[in-house]
DNA sequence: CTGTTAGCGCGTTCAA
DNA sequence: TTGAACGCGCTAACAG
């Protein structure tokens, strides 16, 4: 199991092992002829060099950390999926932490990471997380982060995420095209900018298009508790829905609200059209076909990994940069 | 940036680094003053062990590299969910890489992080795999090496697996209480453990209990690519439920046949129960809503990663345990 | 109980 | 064009 070494190599050779390390680094110091016979060699004797001494050596760990609520949500998934393509093109690689959503395990994780030795940091912080001062204090001590999906002024520093804003708005217009001006919007208690911004866009547009003749209502639930968040939503359906069918449709914030929305109407056994933010690959096989937004995570978590090996190329850097990826609308059939 | 080291506690306390060392693992040689007064500055000045050294140091590398098929996929999120938090308990951290289903890629994972250093491999192989002996030939070399989900009698390690032959089983005699038996049954073209099992496990419980007497049908498909896939599903429905509905029900064998069958039974207007494997969180608000069989996709990940740290603390390990965990069943209400 | 020394594998001075 | 020597940060064998 023990590796072949420089040293090994060196030996077998007859040379030094400065001059085994610069013929496979294509050192200019060194002559075709040996190169070529140490390069020949020692794919022969299947060397690899030791990342861990290399990284010792060398200060840096050619790993970044990416700090995540879950990796079983499909979004979140999609997004890894995109960061691991990424960090495979660069010969990086990356571990995963997940914070669950609570702040102190989030502060937890980047901790773990940065004592495990990472050359950056992307995180996504969670819902819970007010105060990104943390982030601020590791990037002052030199930490390159890049934030996506759930991003912050809080922190100078390259950002991604999905422009909810516009993808609201466009979820407003299709629906005014369907005629549709009635909307129960389902939205966050919380201050989480994700849904927000989209209740905002949402409404935006329903301004704009109706001249305030819409006749939209936000409903504000908390999302910290997946059977808390039927509860609520069962509640609300029932006396807004169940009785007297005073709205078109519905417009879901989040692929959490969406998912929930879809099982309280089945189970109350009340029909109305859905739209809603869905990231799941069966988002088209769902009861009642609702039209979805889909958000380009592969691309967003492409995107970070691309900003982020930028900012460990460029310590220095100081223009920093926010990329909003627009989503995509899927109609679904019963809208 | 610059983390503490033990050369600068070291000269801060005027003690050698030997010292520092010793005191921070408790070594039994250091007097408890020293030890205290060592601790309290190490945390003052948040030092943490540099784990590229201890690694280079110590030979081994508290990481563990993991090869799936694809990481968005909900099982295998699922997984890896269960990976991350036995790797978390032990302190050991993951590396994870897709082989995409290319046989070719699964190998290239492997060796990719062979070379990136691992202390052992967790590796759900390809269903394109066939020949298991790149990994043989690695386990002689010394690695640790445990095979997940697709496991195969060609290595002898540890294995952890879902039963698949039970859990067909149980759905075969689901359908049988509700008094179905002429059932479709949608298995897979190659030579796949996976389907297979799950094909003879539900044919073995129709044989028995009907004597014979059912009138199911195995369909095999090429799971290869997702849109063939449902060109073949199409075709097997069009010609077998259209016409004339000779069938009770349909028995999707692995995940992808059950959503996709939900795709082409919606698009071709047939209404036919349906049976399958399903671990998607939204597998309750599916059109149809199914009976889904589901996998202990999160214990299969925790199991796994216990049987390699067991293999990497004890290497001369030679008498290997097939883990099998059971399905769940979880009805829906068309069936 | 503590310090000195050596070496894990590598890349990079400095010397030849 | 090549080699010797050093040190990245750490632990362990060997001294005292």
């Amino acid at each position: 199991m023990r590796k072949t070494t420089l040293k090994q190599l060196a030996h077998e050779l007859q040379l030094s092992t400065s001059t085994i390390s610069r013929a496979l680094s294509d050192n200019y110091q060194i002559s075709q002829k040996t190169k070529e016979r140490v390069k020949h060699y020692a794919i022969e004797r299947r060397y690899t060099v030791n990342r861990y001494a290399k990284s010792l050596r060398e200060g840096n760990t050619k790993t970044i950390g990416v700090v995540i609520c879950a990796m079983d949500k499909p979004f979140m998934a999609q997004v890894l999926n995109g960061v691991y393509d990424g960090c495979n093109e660069a010969g990086y690689q990356f571990l995963v932490m997940q914070s669950k959503g609570s702040f102190t395990a989030e502060k937890e994780c980047v901790e773990r990471l940065l004592h495990n030795g990472i050359d950056g940091l992307l995180i996504s912080p969670s819902f819970n997380s007010f105060d990104l001062g943390y982030l601020v204090e590791q990037q002052a001590k030199g930490l390159p982060i890049v934030l996506f999906d759930r991003i912050s002024r809080q922190i100078k520093t390259h950002q991604v995420a999905v422009d909810n804003f516009l993808g609201a708005q466009t979820s407003a217009k299709y629906l005014l095209d369907k005629g549709m001006k009635r909307v129960l919007v389902i939205g966050c208690l919380e201050e989480v900018w994700l849904s927000r911004e989209r209740v905002e866009g949402f409404l935006s547009t329903m301004d704009l298009l109706t001249a305030n003749e819409h006749e939209c209502e936000v409903v504000n639930v908390d999302p910290t508790h997946r059977e808390q968040l039927a509860q609520q939503l069962e509640k609300v359906f029932v006396k807004r829905l169940k009785s007297r069918p005073q709205f078109d449709a519905i417009f879901a914030t989040t692929d959490t609200f969406t998912t929930t929305t879809i099982r309280c109407l089945n189970k109350l056994q009340i029909n109305i059209p859905l739209i809603g933010f869905c990231n799941s690959e069966l988002s088209d096989i769902l009861i009642g076909n609702p039209t979805r937004i889909v958000q380009p995570a592969y691309q967003v978590g492409m995107a970070a990994v691309g900003q982020l090996l930028q900012l460990i190329k460029h310590p220095a850097q100081t223009d920093f940069e926010t990329i909003y990826l627009p989503t995509k609308l899927e109609e679904g059939n019963t809208i």
